[in-house]
DNA sequence: GTAGTCATGTAAGAGGTTACATGATTAG
DNA sequence: CTAATCATGTAACCTCTTACATGACTAC
């Protein structure tokens, strides 16, 4: 249940509406767990149940309301807990090994678009997770204030590079699948001059 | 509909059972796309229905059947077509790194065993692959053989160099996840160094 | 008034996990 | 005879995706 927990790390910042966790979350949380608000208005209704967070309902203007979420105590022990449990390491599933697995079935056009595509997908990914980095250092993420705010001046430091820290795990992955791409391009490129056939050719 | 598509990519070696299907591809694809054969068996009922695979229903023994399933023309142009179509990328979602970007409300302590079971866990996977990519050199891959022998010599290197490609690529990344836990592990060093404290700690 | 943003949902269905369940065959 | 392997399922449950749905507020 990492989304639960991926949503009290955020409310550690300060309470919100749902709506504000959500364009956050997508700013920041959502390149390493993503979600659709279909799943988190209704997760929220279930952490609150479960007393995680506690909610204030705000008059919004003269007709509407809106619901303010905020940690509780519990929640955030919660929190504490889920990070000292050993991580429960997800299954790989990637369709685009699985295809690279296969190429033999398909012509040497189609293999070079999907390594080129690949290329393309992780170089964007890249550009986005290198500026979050450089966003966190000049202290332009939102939200990251009041969350130091909240912490003795000592701390400030460690916050801010765990978070550096993640998002350079991100670039890291998004490195290797570059070169990865590349070698897989060059591989193509050799084998078709040796003129190796395949499936698409014979 | 990726898991699909691996099961036709098992079934062009040869006709199979299930269950050997299964074996076969707990052994190679399913480092790339893992499922349970609670999801593989049902499956192969729907790709039945949907003409991709045939059955021959074979007697085991005396009273036992096995149902052996082969590709048809339409479940090899399936296939094809996926490898053809653009990847859709799947959303990331990884706890390891949602736990990283927020081990300032745990400790270090506990951030250090975070960050030791992730290298092991990947040093783990890493062996494991570059294992299969040793077999797939020395032709120690149950399957490759009856794969390579349906298809004219000249493919053979193309078959062999693309599924040494994929698996290189779970390398790289695996080494990514080694070099970035130790990068961790130094960063943890450094902010103790200093006195550097955190929640764990304040 | 109207477009953009704020705000919050529901619902059907696909995909995936975990546990339960059974029984035949074969090698020793 | 007994353990390992072969063989095939079902079912409950959870998670996630996609689409549908609504309406107030605010700046122009």
């Amino acid at each position: 249940m990492s989304l639960r927990h991926a949503l009290l790390a955020v409310l550690t910042a300060e309470p919100m509406t749902g709506y504000n966790l959500i364009r956050y979350f997508d700013g920041t949380v959502a390149y390493m767990w993503q979600a659709p608000h279909s799943q988190i208005y209704p997760e929220l209704r279930r952490m609150e149940q479960d007393e995680l967070v506690e909610v204030e309902v705000v008059p919004r203007g003269k007709r509407a309301e809106k619901r303010v979420y905020s940690l509780t105590g519990k929640g955030l022990a919660e929190l504490r807990a889920w990070l000292e449990e050993p991580t429960l390491y997800p299954p790989e599933r990637d369709p685009s090994r699985v295809r690279a697995a296969h190429f033999e079935f398909s012509s040497y056009a189609a293999a070079r678009a999907q390594l080129r595509a690949h290329r393309a997908h992780y170089a964007a990914a890249l550009a986005t997770w290198e500026g979050m980095v450089d966003d966190l250092e000049a202290r332009r993420v939102p939200l990251l204030d009041s969350r130091l705010r909240q912490r003795p001046r000592a701390e400030h430091e460690a916050i801010v590079e765990f978070k550096r820290f993640a998002f350079r795990g991100e670039s890291a992955k998004a490195r290797a699948e570059i070169d990865w791409a590349e070698e897989g391009l060059a591989l193509l490129d050799r084998l078709e001059g040796e003129g190796v056939p395949f499936w698409g050719e014979g």
